[in-house]
Formats: structure tokens, sequence, C-alpha cells
DNA sequence: CGAACGTTTGAGATGACTCAAGCGTTGTGG
DNA sequence: CCACAACGCTTGAGTCATCTCAAACGTTCG
């Protein structure tokens, strides 16, 4: 089922059987692209949306020297542009990182969702809103966090996400990516990507090696990079340290 | 009229009059607070929203050494944590900044209304994606500009959030927030920003002084932040540079 | 009047960047 | 089938942006 990992595991929003079907049936097609390709530019009016099935999907900003600074990273699972439904026009490219299998959604199945289904409805917000959740959880990486901090941060919250969708035990998980991609994720070099990763092997945290990540020591790692996983809002998640009483 | 600034001049998506007064009739409550009041603590589960009719807010994430990142900051009009109704739970705090007034609307009151009037739950699902997309503009922000860069672009990106509110001319407005505040929105030290801003000043940029911002040379502090406002989709924007021919 | 807070400046430390070069792997066309 | 180009990874050396620590000043408010 081509909808299957869509929102599973989220806090309060998973779809039931029902919903599932409908979703499912809304969709129009099903295809593959190879790694590096554009899928949607910023300005383009796009009349439906893509849902990942299956590989790794980005959306990006680009400067205006060529240099590009990832905004998102998608797993299998995540509608990709959902948010394109109501905008109609995006502010970002959307792009594969690896060969991808997506589904199709045409907007026009989507209104007829909203129209009768409001919850539903409201689950497809939930899941976009997901997605600004995340996007604060980058900037938190971006302001606060230094090069050591970011890659940490960037791995755990990967390896949560992918454990969510099945496809990481906790420990390793394929992660098809470049050093540069990398980069392009945390506002770094890639030149000093490769620094910092050396570092997370010397100190024995983690390694990231033939598109291979293994996480050596977890909580080491989490607490590198200050990872929280609450913002990822997955169900279910071994509670995190208890928040200070707020007075 | 409590609610006439939200989504005001916003690409496609502005209410009409029997929408408007079904959102008017939402709220439950008006309230004042003084500046640097908690109104939401990361985690705590809320029943109720908050639309910001006076002064400024912002959304923040706490680090560990108590150092904070600023992940929105908000102008009159915004509906300060909508998100929270799909969400119910936060992944960051909400506080004033400023003296603010505030609507408040119970989530009960948004359930009748995304019952009833589905394309009036569009368009709180679109104001939630413009926040959305502000956090990656954000984004782009921390992960590709340098210091003089990220202030200059954030100065930048709430002259035209106040120009669409009605609260700037273009040139001058009120921005009753300190060095450590712009600091904290930034990613930088408060020392840094101080060196910003004068720098600022020395190239006849802008100035930020007594809580007042004079842009002196809008076109060049826009080049200097690479700022382009696409991303606030504001209606009616003198179009900006197309963008190149994607080949 | 004194305390608290925000701003301003200086000096020195450091983390990340730039430039440069070499190495290994992969894919391709002669 | 080999040679070479393209790409990604790795390392070194030097530079620069931003941070840290320190101190002084102005304003506001109790």
């Amino acid at each position: 089922m081509l909808t299957e990992r869509f929102l599973k595991d989220k806090r309060g929003a998973a779809l039931d059987a029902e919903e599932r079907d409908l979703l499912e049936s809304a969709i129009s097609e099903v295809r593959t692209f190879g790694p590096r390709a554009t899928l949607v530019w910023a300005g383009d009016r796009v009349n439906h949306s893509t849902l990942l099935v299956e590989g790794f999907m980005s959306r990006y900003i680009d400067d205006r020297n060529g240099l590009r600074q990832l905004v998102a990273v998608h797993v299998p699972g995540d509608f990709v542009d959902l948010h394109a439904y109501p905008l109609k026009v995006l502010d970002h490219d959307v792009a594969t990182m690896t060969t991808v299998t997506v589904a199709i959604v045409p907007h026009k199945k989507l209104d007829a969702i909203t129209e009768t289904r409001p919850m539903l409805a409201r689950k497809l917000w939930f899941a976009t809103l997901i997605d600004a959740a995340i996007h604060r959880g980058w900037l938190f990486r971006l302001g606060r966090l230094d090069a050591v901090g970011r890659v940490a941060h960037f791995l755990c919250e990967t390896n949560a996400r992918l454990v969510s969708a099945g496809l990481s035990d906790g420990h390793r998980f394929s992660l098809d990516v470049t050093q540069t991609d990398l980069a392009e994720i945390c506002g770094l070099t890639s030149i000093h990507i490769n620094r910092v990763l050396r570092h997370l092997r010397e100190e024995g945290l983690c390694l990231f090696r033939a598109s291979l990540v293994e996480i050596l020591d977890a909580e080491r790692l989490a607490a590198r990079g200050q990872f929280d996983p609450a913002y990822l809002y997955i169900a279910n998640l071994p509670a995190p340290d208890q928040r200070p009483n707020h007075d």
C-alpha cells in the first residue's frame, strides 16, 4: 500500500482504514525518478502533490552564488509537498536525492476530501505542521549549535524518523547522500563536514561511510547535538527528560 | 475589528466578509499582556489559539545552557499559534516581546468552522503554511548568510511584513526589541549584533536606534541580505527578479 | 541614590572558511 | 580494454569572521 507509512506513528493523527483507502484512491499515478532530479521549481504553479514512497528527497533554496540551503529532507512516508495544495506556488525547489518512487495526488482529489471529510482534512493539515516543526528543529540546529553539534543533531533526527518509518533499527541506516549534501543541510562547507565526520568517528559517536550511518553511542551523540525528539511528534516515544518547572 | 489584519493582502487567501464575521465570532476573549510574558510553554496541552492584534510576539526554543533561538517573530494580524489547533502540544514556547493585545480563539470554535466551512478551514491551513514558509526564509538566513546579511535580511523581512500590516511606510517602523533579541533571532551574540548595526549604519544601509528602524537604502539592504520577499506570499507585491530559466 | 539593564568598545582566542593539492572510484568513449 | 574525465573524499596551511572575556557608560526605575 503506497500510503502505508504516511502519518504512521504520529501522535494522535494516524489514519483509520477508511481514511487510508480514501487517500489511496486519490493517487492518480505512481512514478519513479532518478537521483538529483528536480520535480518542482520555486515559483511554478502546481496542481498536484507528491507522496514519497521510496528513497530520499529534499527541498532547498538557492542563493545568488549558486550555493544552496536545504530546508527539508524527506524520507519514505512523507507527503513531500502537501503544502503546495493550499499554497499553489512554492517558495523553494523540490528534488530527489536518490532514486525514488513517488505517488502523485492531484489537488482536485484533495478538494473532494477536504469538502467532505473534515477529520481527514485536519490530519493532512497536521502532516504539514510536522514539517513546520521540523523546520523549527533545523532553525535551532543552525542558530545554536556548532558544526559537530549540527551534524550530530541531523543524524539523530534522521535516525529517529527512519526508525519510525521502519527503515532503521536505531543503530544503522542507509543514508545515500554526499558530504556536500550534508554541508547544504547543516550550513557548512563540505570540507568542514569531512573534518566533523572524522571527529565523530574518532570520538566513537558515529560512523558515516559508504552511504551507511552507524550510530555507536546514541546517548552521547544526542547529547552532543542537544537532540530532543519531541518536535517530531512521534507516538510512544520513550519519554525525554522532563521539562523544568516553569515558574 | 480584531481579525482585520488576519490574511490581509495574502495571495489568494483573503477572507470574505462572511468568513471574517465567522472568525470574529469565534473569539472568546480579548486580553493584554505585558512585555516578556510567556503565554505557552513547550510540551503543555493547549485548547485555544492566539490571534495577535497589537504588539510583537515571539516563538523560541531553549538550549541546555539557557541560550534561546527564536523560530518566529509575530506582528499584528498573525495567528501566532494557530498550529496548536491540530498539534495540541507545541514544540516551542510562545511569548510576548512587547505589551500586546491578543484575541483568544478556543479550539472548540475552530472545530465548528472546520466541520462546516471547508473553504475557511483551508484558509486557516494556508495561514499556518505561511508561517512555515517564513521558517524556511529563516533557515536560508541562518544557513547561508553572514552576520551582516542575516540582520539585513531580518530587517527587510520585518519591514515587508509591517508594510503589509499597515505599520510601516516602507522606510521607517517601530521595532521595540533589544540587541539581545536580534542576536537570538539571527543566531549571533548580542555583542556582534552591535558591531553589525554599526556597520549597517556606517554603510548608509539602515539605522536601528531607540526602537526605531530607518531603512536608508532599501535596495542595497535587500541585496546585502539576499532578500526576496516571494516567501511571504504577499499579494500585489512589485515583482522580484524573474527566476532564471531552469534547463 | 543605587541596582538593573542595555549598549558600546577593545583585545585575544577559536572555529570555520578558502585555497590548494592529492587520492580513489566510477563511468565512458576512443 | 584502457585512458581519462568527473566526482567525491581527504588533508594541510593560512585567513577571517565571530566568539569570549572584560570593562565602561547611559538610562530607567524603584
